[in-house]
DNA sequence: ATTTTTTTATACCGATCGGTACATAATTCG
DNA sequence: CGAATTATGTACCGATCGGTATAAAAAAAT
């Protein structure tokens, strides 16, 4: 019962999210985000709280339609494939025709006065559960043999996030998909392609 | 002539540096930077213009003090050598016990309003130029003989700063290091540590 | 038709933003 | 000693920040 909305949440939401992934979390007014979304403040807050639950939200959203790649990748039976389809499932969504660049995880707030530390520590601890996802997956495979000699489990997990976050910034310098592609190549040219039977 | 500063230039500039680079161009507000350099703001207007050229000054003296082992790094005989000192060189100054974590022209302003776009442009024309430094010496490296087989230069040196880039949010993140290191490491093994003669 | 419920639009809130006017204090020059 | 010059402290500027009070509008329930 009651007015309807006049509105889409969802359309509102994936624009919250755009302007978040563009501009950061504290780069992003109030005014840019009921500009954007077509909608006035009250009912920002009726439906979201506030501009950190708006957040949330739309981070909410990214992960569920711009990860998703992530934890599939980790389905993969070959590490070296599950390494591979992460550092390419990043660089897709970091350097996708529509949207901004760059990776909302890192934009949202990598530096930023003490307004918005809750939302930092939120996106650093969800690198961090990206990165022991990963390790936890290397580690299965430490135990199949599906790893290259002499690398543990979780510093190989290190290295993929760390090369990812780094083509995060170069697509948010401009850099376009074929260069990341042959960073990526560049990266994975340690890992054999074929690990010694056991 | 005239009445005597009453605070040091280069320690006031110092502070500001470290402010800019722990919570980044529009993160750190004026009061923030005041109270920090222990000055009042008609000071600050007066010596460094205004917070834009607080910021710019700031960067440079960033890149003198932090960054000096780039250039330095240019000079070293091997491209392999280049590579690595460049890449330990970034990971020591973004794990720097006193000061903050991370890279200045990255935290800068990596996502921002449109009030600080002239920064953000600033930040990726020094990153580029850094990256065409790098790729520049690796050209020469080519025409030496002292690249491995396969690899453009300027892919290289794209592959080293994208390394580089992903440290400094792995150390924006909380990673030491040691850990850093060990990164390095990896992302160094494809590169032989002798070339073959010609 | 009236009540109830929810959303909308307008107008406003105190706080903070970057930046400055103005008078006073402290120095050198004549 | 003035006079000129520069720096400082205070107090303020308009604009914008995130957030909300209030009431009208639009639907369902009675």
């Amino acid at each position: 019962m009651g007015r309807p909305r006049e509105f889409d949440v969802d359309d509102a939401l994936e624009t919250a999210m755009e302007l978040f992934w563009r501009k950061g979390y504290e780069g992003t007014s109030l005014t840019d985000l009921t500009e954007g979304m077509g909608i006035t403040k009250p009912s920002l807050y009726g439906v979201f709280g506030n501009k950190e639950g708006l957040f949330l939200k739309a981070l909410e959203r990214y992960e569920r339609t711009k990860m998703n790649f992530f934890h599939e990748a980790l389905k993969q039976p070959k590490a070296r494939d599950v390494a591979e389809r992460i550092l390419r499932g990043f660089a897709d969504s970091q350097t996708a025709e529509t949207g901004p660049s760059g990776c909302l995880g890192i934009n949202g707030a990598l530096a930023c006065s003490e307004a918005a530390a809750e939302i930092q520590k939120c996106l650093i601890e969800n690198r961090q559960r990206g990165e022991r996802d990963l390790g936890r997956r290397f580690e299965r495979a430490a135990k199949e043999g599906d790893l290259p000699a002499g690398h543990e489990p979780y510093d190989l997990a290190r290295y993929i996030m760390t090369i990812s976050q780094g083509t995060a910034i170069q697509a948010a310098s401009g850099a376009d998909r074929p260069a990341l592609y042959r960073v990526i190549d560049m990266a994975l040219q340690f890992w054999p392609e074929t690990v010694e039977q056991n």
